[in-house]
Formats: C-alpha cells, structure tokens, sequence
DNA sequence: GAACGGTGTTGACGTCGTCAACTTAGGATT
DNA sequence: AATCCTAAGTTGACGACGTCAACACCGTTC
C-alpha cells in the first residue's frame, strides 16, 4: 500500500530514517522535517508517534545502548572463569577493543548516547536505564575479577570500574569528537590502553 | 560614555558576555541575539567583529585553552626534577586531578573545548594551534618522566600520552556530560585514576 | 569641511521545532 | 448497511535562530 493516506509502519520508518541520517550528518542533520520528507510524510506527521524531538532521539539512543550492551555482554561471558593470567589480560584488552570499536564504527550514535549530544538523563529515566544497564556489564566484570583475586582489592570494583570506563570511554571520545589524529590501529591502541591500566605505568620497583 | 552609538569595546564584552552564558545556560544558551541584548546592542552588531557565530565560539574556547595550559604548565615545572619516586606518583596525581577540576569548574567551557560542542578543527587551525600547545605540556611531561627512567618505555610516550590523557578526558566527559552520579570528591577520584593507572590494576605477580 | 571607513541599526529571509485546527480512512457499534 | 470514533496524516502559523543587505552615525584624515 504505497501511497495509502496512512503510512502503516511510520514510526519505525522513523528509527531508520533517524539513524541514517544520524551515521551520514551526524545530530544536526536529523531534523523532524528531513525525516517526514525520508518517510514520505508530512511535517507534522512524527508527532503522532513521538511527543517531540527529544523523545525520537531517546529512542534512537537507547537502541544504541541495547546493542553496546549486547556486545559487552556476549564478550563478559565468554571469559573462562578459570583461565591463566595471561588470558585474562588479553580478554580485557578484547573487551575495551571492542567498546572502542563500537564508538568508531558509530560515532554520531556514540555521541548521542554519552556526548554532549546525549539528552539529560533526569528528564528520561528510561534512557538512565539503558544505560546503567549496560555499565553495569562492566561492574560486574570487575567485580568478578577481585573475587577472583585477579586484580587488587585496594579500591573498590565500583571505583575501579569508573576508572576503567573513564579510559575506554575517553579513548572513544576523543576519537569520535575529532580530537586526536586517527590512530592507525583504533582497536590495537584501545587494547594497548587496557593493558597499561592493567600493568600500570610506572617501571617496577 | 554609557548612551553613546558605539559601545567602545565591544568584542571583549561580546566574549565576557559569552563566557557568562556558558556557565549559567550552556553552549545552547549562547546565541548572537542574547549576546546582543546583553551588551546592549542590535542583534547584528556582533558580526562587526566576529564573521560569524562559529568565529565567536572559536575565541571563546581558544581562551579556554589557554587557561587550561597555563594550569597544566605551572604544575609540570612545579615538579622537582630529582625527588623520591612517591613524590612523583603524588605530583602525576595532582596534574590528573588538576585537569579535571578544570572540567569540573567550567563544564560548559570544557565541553566546548573538547566534547561535541567543539567546533571542526580542520575549520579553524587556530583552535588546533590552541589545543595542541595544551596537549604538548602532557607529551612533555611523560617522555620526561620517561627519560628519568621513572615510567616504562616499552610503548612510546606519545601512547603513553594518549592514555593518561585519555583517561583524565574520559574522568572529565563522564562528569561533565552527567553520565555518572557526581562523587563525592571529584578531585579524590581522579587522583585515584591517576595512580591506578600507574600503579596498574592486576594483583603483582 | 568633505570624504572615508569602522561601527551600529533596521528589515528581511530561510530554517528549525512545534501548536492548533482540520481531514481522512478504516474498524467498531448500532 | 449506515453511523460514529479515533488513530494517523495534513496545512497553516508562530516564535526563535543565524545571517545578509541596505542604511545611519561619527571620529579621523586630508
């Protein structure tokens, strides 16, 4: 039913549309009237499936949230509980590889969900869920790793969580927000960082 | 000369004006005609000294910049050159905690800096020129404290510069975007950051 | 004292998000 | 089968925004 008066999928022709124009003009190019004109609709038309701009972009956002979530925690589990040192190092270094290659390949997205693009979180409680869920893989990674007396127990696994999530996160930001020149290998930089966080900086005693 | 038809010293008021907005309201705050009414002028008289709103911005961080490479510069040569290895740890650790106090601050300033609000480097090299030179005191301080033999050489400093960087950028957008719960003690937590990151996070072998 | 150029003003345009009022079409109710 | 209800879509309008074009003012310089 082409050009029926009603659209019949709207609001998921929306998400798309969103998307797209998300990954190919970054959030300034997604405006309520670009996307009506993608969908073939009026104007006014999302308004019937979203109250506002923010509420579209919330949508859009907590997607990303549930895929980032989806990776970590397809990764968390993959760890062998009881696995040598040194694979647990370099199964670390996978994981913040692989949180840094999801903010690469989506950078627009990325932003949205934890840039200054991203919507206040007091005003969309269901967002802070989808987020917290997915920091939460984190947490529990950490924490699972002190019990395991893999890493130390002189801070908490809550502190040391921001502290890990800090550098991942830092890393992604300043690439999807142009601040660095582009490394040559994103994810063997990312994996590199890990490993330092792990080892520390400092010679040894 | 309160009334008389040209205000005298409009650009620096204009960037007064702006920096007084980012700090109650934010980048969104900011607008040419807000700047206008504030310094009691017409809507257009801004663009006799700014091309355009880009151009403005661009001042604005710039000076943002500078303070903040001033703060950075001022600790590195603080550090005493020959002092005990704790005594080094400690001054890495206020210069993590120093950057994100800075963030912390003037968040509006930093995100404009740094986050998603930063304009295009590649459209204005002068904000490149800014931002580098402050990134230059970090590079500076690691390949020294390299040189002294205090830190690991086996990545370059330039990594090594990435990470801590990365790291502290990571602390600072978390906070300033609001996507933690505030600590308690911010500064608290990024000294921590900072020594986990050279202490390294594994139990020693 | 006339011309000039830097500075400030007013008017207008196009873009944006969004509200209000109207229309359409298809399913439920009589 | 005729009716009505309502979700979904449309057009028109408004205010805020950045910014261009044309004009007004005034201190400086010949």
């Amino acid at each position: 039913m082409p050009d029926s008066y009603h659209h019949g999928a709207l609001r998921s022709a929306l998400l798309d549309a969103a998307t797209d124009l998300l990954t190919t003009d970054g959030v300034d190019g997604v405006t309520m009237r670009a996307l009506a004109e993608r969908t073939g609709v009026s104007r006014t038309a999302p308004y019937r499936h979203f109250a506002n701009k923010d509420a579209l972009l919330e949508a859009v956002a907590a997607e990303g949230f549930a895929q980032l979530q989806a990776i970590l925690k397809r990764l968390a589990e993959g760890a062998p509980p009881a696995s040598t040192k040194e694979a647990e190092r370099v199964h670390f270094a996978e994981i913040g590889a692989a949180y840094v290659r999801f903010a690469d390949a989506h950078p627009a997205h990325y932003r949205l969900m934890y840039g200054s693009d991203a919507l206040a979180r007091s005003a969309h409680p269901a967002l802070q869920a989808a987020a917290d869920a997915a920091y939460a893989e984190l947490v529990r990674l950490l924490s699972d790793a002190q019990a395991r007396g893999t890493i130390r127990s002189n801070v908490g696994s809550e502190q040391q969580a921001y502290i890990a999530w800090g550098l991942v996160h830092g890393l992604a930001s300043l690439l999807v927000d142009g601040q660095m020149e582009r490394p040559a290998d994103v994810e063997a930089l990312a994996g590199q960082a890990i490993l330092a966080l792990l080892d520390g900086l400092l010679v040894p005693a």
